[in-house]
DNA sequence: CTAAAGGTATACCGATTTGTCTACATAAAG
DNA sequence: CTTTATGTAGACAAATCGGTATACCTTTAG
């Protein structure tokens, strides 16, 4: 019954389907039938409550992507299981992650585009967050710098390219090809 | 003079750069100098001339790629040249595109997420339409059905990896990346 | 007992949204 | 010469935007 969680969850879940801007404060409020003053106790401004939503998300997607590859042995495993988790998100075997409609921190910085933007920024450290977990699956298998840091780059594009392939083309077994694609990377470092 | 064309080049650029939602009627035309009473003379609404910038955009962007691509050698230097266009791009090297601010029908599709919604069909459809690029560019290497299907995917997903790297990670170097993965995947296919 | 925190409901503010309208000007074509 | 297309300037409408304000209720803690 806590009310400031109520209004992010439910915030979180329009902006997620119909874009930050397309989303007013009204809807927010009608959807969770929690009243104005309420929000504006919780939130300075509208641009809090989204802060406060990017920072809800960023801490869910994390912790569920994270228990899912610590999960597994680090290395090889741990990259397997990375995208395995991926193809699970995309195609909705994930019931805690809403259904899918491609990263919301992508989304974010497609409305918020300038990188100086707050929300961009925020949203960019969720991608370095998620980083650091490829980069420790890599380190894992022996890789050291600088190798690892132009790996874990290419780990990373592999996943943001799947995650929009099956966002906007609608590709839903992009993820297994990004997994296929990351095999080969590793096979050519280590041959 | 056109004023048609006009408008839809001045809501191409606000778009791009502030997204979609976030850009107004009176904004374009303020900025264009054009009166409410002509922008309704040539749209019926807001939502055509989103349809007609998208539109624009698609040829715009399709064409420049499909002349620096077909400008080489089909096969190993069209994909080269692919991923050296994106370069280019992605570090404002060509003043035809305006400044990069990542993939416009990216974007799109993150405003308007359900892929029912006619502008993220539209979005796909470019996509679809690079996709051939690419897939010529294959079969000039003597890439057969369906191998050609699976390798087009692969080379999109770097792309769009590529793209959306560079965007949300600031990180320049991504079509450089894409293109040296892309040389893997080729690499590994013909050993 | 009282005071503070957190809550609802709703009226209101000024600004902005998309879109329509009137009135008028110009230029080209039959 | 007159019609049609295309244009400007700007008032206007109805709705919605983010945000503030008033008035009142309930729970909890000192």
């Amino acid at each position: 019954m806590d009310k400031r969680q109520q209004l992010i969850q439910t915030a979180f879940d329009l902006f997620y389907r119909n874009g930050i801007h397309a989303v007013g404060i009204n809807q927010i409020l009608q959807t969770s039938g929690i009243a104005k003053k309420t929000l504006y106790h919780h939130f300075a401004s509208k641009q809090a409550l989204i802060e406060a939503v990017l920072e809800y998300r960023d801490e869910k997607f994390y912790n569920w992507l994270a228990s899912r590859v610590d999960a597994v042995k680090p290395g090889y495993d741990g990259l397997n299981e990375l995208f395995d988790a991926l193809d699970d998100w995309i195609n909705n075997r994930v019931k805690l992650l809403t259904d899918f409609h491609g990263c919301f921190f992508i989304n974010t910085c497609a409305e918020f585009s300038d990188p100086q933007h707050p929300l961009h920024q925020i949203s960019q450290r969720h991608k370095q967050r998620v980083n650091t977990l490829i980069e420790s699956q890599l380190r894992a298998l022996g890789i050291i710098a600088p190798a690892v840091y132009s790996m874990t780059e290419s780990i990373s594009l592999l996943k943001e390219g799947a995650i929009v392939m099956a966002h906007v083309q609608g590709n839903l077994s992009a993820a297994q090809k990004g997994k296929d694609m990351a095999w080969l990377i590793l096979a050519a470092y280590f041959s």
